[in-house]
DNA sequence: CTGAAAGCGCTTACAG
DNA sequence: CTGAAAGCGCTTACAG
């Protein structure tokens, strides 16, 4: 076998050449589009198998206007959540024969406007966001703006409930189902008073979990507390917030988390106190990440379906890159599923 | 402001019509390379902010054939180890203008190779390596070829102890180092008997980690057993692992695990046949992921630093890109740090 | 300092 | 079924 020689890229005029045709031909006989004789095209296969030939992308892209390419935003991708869902999208978007480019904006909205920038340049094919600003409740008009001229251009997907007053399509998990699940589950137990913890009145989705579970504890009948501390989302967070729960009596039967890695930090502040979880104290999380199944006592908490999570947000984003970001701004919920264990 | 027609995209073409100058010289402005007359350049730069112009990627690609892309594959970005290192290196990558495209080869290594397969089509600058065949002890000749090869075309960096067999430049964490600062901790808290969990005979760095934790408990005087089991590397494999090493008494003094996830399976399972922990039986882990600080009894690991680990794999590669692919096949080795914590 | 022209490698009507 | 030609949008010697 000959090789091609090296810092050389085989194109199709050296194919056309040695066979002694026309490059249209070669390109004809590799995209499989249009007339070849099955003479010619075979030829023109063995050859550009020998030379191990591929069509320069840029070149195709070039032609196309496509790039197969989509971005993918987080605020930072050792967050099991986003990385969940990003695992579960990558899937079915590689099944469509596009690649992602993650990038981790760090919760810094600056960045993320850098970011959204280069992908912008980058010319992808479509964009999804997931966090940082999209959570904000004071939001810059002109971090609004941003995303909804580049969705003019560029098809973009933003992982929020209120995906619509940046002009896109949504896909978000039912939190309001969530914390419904989660208080049935414990009013049922027989738990009685509940402390909601690990939000803040500065972020759109704990506020909507809030909302929720002061309205149901309402209609069941619970007697429940929201106590938002300084810290918020993670697992100080929920070992602080816990820690100021425990300096008072009487305890509350149960405390719920606004995520699993609250939850995992309140736990452990828990069995620090001396206490014994779920008999002295039970405890809730959700999104049912790794924190969640792999304390000694494992948590309660309200399932993601990251598989349909994911699916969900490739085929919103390809059905509005078909329809050149011409898709409403409706949002998608994705169901939650009560998932019961040690600590409740 | 005009606002340019939608979907037609503004190019050089249209700056240089409407003030009158040539294609050329709208180039040389907007790149800043050449000579332009100020009065032009301004003139220039000017209409190309209103129209919000970007010169189209494809064709600067084209033209120079870098794509100021990145491939990056892992098994599976759920794995915190992983997660950790792209968070890292994405840092790093996204400040010399390289965007990361982040695929998950879930150990599959027909898929691995489809993943590669794509990766050369798409022509990105440089790819990395994690896990997955180059673990593996037995490989198939074809798995090795194909990467010495795609080397040639496309600078590759893997993240392994061996990838000099692959002929390519390899950066990588110091196992040996790490089994060592903890046997030699665990000698100074004076344990005595102490059993190696969690790996299997099929991968490079559990052999490694093993025959590293053999030679140092003699020469240190401990008493070290080895004790694959059939499950490797996972929560669910410390977890059996730590059931089945339980059944025989006596129990050792401390179990070393081959890494965090099955420390974290270990010591639930201690925990739940009672028994304290480090009291009654002491637990190590190694990499220092979040699966080792966010249990209730935080476990004893070896740190990897991931700051230095990431910006290696992005200056390794770098180089090699700079060197068209011709950089040595030499391995750096990323120094562990021992983590002190309650589980011993 | 500037423009005409060639070239990067492919695709796709169009004419035959 | 095939080839000549134009075009995708930019860059870069080259001549002026």
């Amino acid at each position: 076998l000959e090789e091609p020689i090296k810092g050389k890229n085989i194109t199709i005029y050296d194919i056309a050449n040695e066979i002694g045709v026309s490059a249209a031909t070669v390109s004809r006989a590799i995209s499989g589009k249009g007339y070849v004789s099955e003479a010619n095209k075979e030829k023109i296969l063995a050859l550009a198998e020998q030379y191990n030939f591929r069509p320069n992308t840029f070149a195709q892209n070039l032609q196309s206007g496509f790039t197969k390419t989509i971005g993918f935003m987080v605020p930072h991708i050792g967050n099991m959540y986003f990385a969940n869902v990003y695992y579960e999208f990558e899937k079915w978007a590689s099944g469509e024969g596009y690649m992602t480019i993650l990038l981790n904006a760090k919760d810094n909205r600056e960045l993320e406007s850098k970011l959204l920038y280069s992908l912008n340049e980058k010319r992808v094919d479509g964009i999804v966001i997931m966090g940082g600003r999209l959570d904000d409740v004071k939001i810059k008009k002109q971090y609004i703006n941003e995303i909804t001229e580049l969705n003019q251009t560029i098809p973009c997907l933003l992982c929020s409930s209120r995906a619509d007053i940046f002009g896109c399509p949504g896909v978000h998990g039912d939190d309001k189902m969530g914390m419904d699940l989660i208080l049935r589950h414990l009013h049922e137990k027989g738990y009685k008073n509940v402390v909601l913890i690990g939000g803040s009145d500065h972020y759109i989705p704990t506020i909507l979990k809030k909302q929720a579970a002061i309205s149901i504890a309402e209609e069941i009948g619970m007697n429940l507390k929201v106590k938002w501390f300084k810290e918020v989302f993670s697992y100080e967070a929920g070992y602080r917030s816990m820690e100021k729960i425990l300096e008072q009596k009487p305890y509350p039967d149960v405390v719920c988390c606004i995520n699993d890695y609250v939850a995992a930090g309140a736990l452990t502040a828990a069995i620090k106190a001396g206490l014994r979880v779920p008999e002295d104290i039970a405890i809730t999380g959700h999104d049912n990440v790794e924190a969640s199944w792999i304390m000694p006592t494992q948590i309660t908490t309200a399932g993601v379906n990251y598989d349909k999570y994911g699916k969900m947000v490739f085929d919103q984003l390809f059905e509005s890159i078909q329809k050149h970001g011409k898709l409403d701004s409706k949002v998608s919920l994705i169901e939650p599923k009560l998932v019961v264990r040690e600590s409740t």
